[in-house]
RNA sequence: GGAGGGAUAGCGAAGUGGCCAAACGCGCCGGACUGUAAAUCCGUUCCUUCGGGUUCGCAGGUUCGAAUCCUGCUCCCUCCA
């Protein structure tokens, strides 16, 4: 199967150019392609990950991928998928972040296999260089404004406003295709679907700058919905992140492990390496015996395998073992200490205290003491695996693990740690 | 520049002097069922020392009493120039 095949079966093409000479291209030899991210947070989330994952099936497919951190389209704003101006970044914030997200993307992609050929490069390396009188005559005289405006992006915005640093952006983003052309050999661009408008922008300046004999391509990916029809990879309390600091392992995992049959074997073929033989066994037991939950259980594995490690995986599950088998009175504080170290946790002294208080003030785990009470009253509240339903109830250290740790239920599936000092 | 319409809890949207801490829907948080799923059903959803306190764009005013009436201000939408 062509990896071009290979996306299709997995749904993973929106939309691409020239679909027959892209297919002779990339069967006939090893190609260069690249995809980017603007440095504006600090880490990728599960969304990101998705046109990165394109690229690592392509470099297995035997392509050479580049990954390209946009330190100077990143210091101008991307306005896809915006109805508004977007505030600029400082650039220390921005260097900053590009650092970060440059780490992150050497771990996905170098980890594990010894010979990536992975290539990182910034933009902001040759687009910092570029003089604006430079700018205005070499490229800017291969974009008609007329064009420009026409973009979807751009058209969008024409009634509420877009300044004209945002407006030039695509011009930005198709000198990185044209420079990542001339310098490194790429030929393909792939990206979101909302990235169109800028890869055709950026193919457009390649066959008018190189000539007609330029073949260079562009593929994006569907955007990816939920089965209930939100935006995949947001939860309430925002997105799920990549790093570990800022999403847990286990959180992380669980994410996984808890997603609609209805999207799951969508996923598996989205985001893992599986094969379609392994993925198409997956489908038949959703359908027959899907309160196994085996699809969930891989995707929840392969990708915190991949995104973290074997040994995060490891500790994700047997957090989740201890947690959702109920009982968690019987071990020892040493066992809490090295297997819940992913749960969301909070200090606290080493005192009596009103459970009410110690939720609110102490911990944090419950906003306000009416939304405390309320729990309790509901029998939504565990201190050590115990339902404690009066409001009044002194929490002490016969509550506690050998007097170090407090485990704290709310609800069905949360738990908190709480370490006494 | 002129004429109207609007701003209500996380969001949408009722309410046009007291019965309004404010209908209803969505979302959130709990609970039941289950498979740590979906759908469905139930409860809750400003804060509180449970006495009460602070809310309806912002600032004043009228009134025993204002989300509701009056004045000014800010922002948004529609029509005319």
């Amino acid at each position: 199967m062509s990896i071009l095949h290979e996306l299709r079966w997995r749904g993973a093409i929106n939309q691409h150019t020239d679909e027959e000479g892209l297919l002779k291209l990339t069967q006939e030899k090893s190609i260069a392609l690249y995809c980017g991210i603007d440095p504006s947070g600090d880490s990728m989330h599960v969304g990101h990950l998705i046109p990165f994952m394109i690229l690592k099936r392509f470099q297995l497919a035997g392509h050479k991928p580049v990954i390209l951190i946009g330190g100077g389209t990143g210091s101008i704003g991307d306005p896809s998928g915006r109805n508004s101006e977007r505030p600029l970044q400082t650039m220390d914030t921005i260097m900053e972040n590009a650092e970060k997200l440059s780490n992150q993307m050497r771990h996905l992609f170098e980890a594990g296999s010894e010979q990536s050929g992975i290539k990182l490069v910034n933009n902001y390396d040759w687009l910092s260089e570029l003089s604006f009188l430079d700018f205005l005559r070499d490229f800017g005289k291969e974009f008609n404004v007329n064009t420009m405006l026409a973009k979807e992006v751009v058209a969008s915005r024409l009634d509420t406003g877009i300044s004209f640093t945002e407006f030039s952006y695509q011009i930005i983003q198709s000198v990185d295709f044209l420079h990542l052309y001339e310098n490194e050999g790429v030929q393909l661009q792939i990206g979101g679907s909302d990235q169109w408008g800028n890869i055709t922008a950026g193919l457009d300046l390649i066959r008018k700058k190189v000539g007609p004999d330029a073949n260079a391509f562009g593929l994006t990916i569907p955007l990816l919905l939920k089965a209930d029809g939100t935006k995949f990879g947001k939860s309430a309390d925002g997105a799920i992140w990549l790093d570990p600091e800022k999403t847990t392992p286990y959180e992380f995992y669980q994410f996984w492990f808890n997603q609609d049959d209805r999207d799951v074997i969508k996923y598996l073929k989205y985001f893992t390496f599986l094969s379609k033989e392994e993925i198409d066994e997956f489908e038949k037991q959703v359908e027959t015996e899907p309160h196994k939950r085996a699809a969930q259980i891989a995707l929840a594995e392969e990708m915190t395998r991949f995104v973290h490690s074997q040994q995060a995986l490891d500790e994700a599950i047997s957090i989740s073992q201890a947690l959702f088998s109920g009982d968690i009175q019987n071990l020892t504080a040493d066992q809490i200490a090295s297997t819940f170290k992913d749960v969301p946790s909070s200090e606290a002294p080493k005192e009596e205290r009103n459970i009410v208080e110690f939720l609110v003030d102490v911990t944090g785990i419950e906003p306000s003491r009416r939304q405390a009470r309320q729990d309790i009253t509901n029998g939504a509240i565990r201190i050590k695996g115990v339902q404690i339903k009066d409001t009044d109830y002194v929490i002490s250290e016969a509550d506690s693990f050998d007097g170090r740790f407090i485990i704290v239920r709310k609800g069905k599936k949360k738990y908190f740690l709480v370490h006494l000092k």
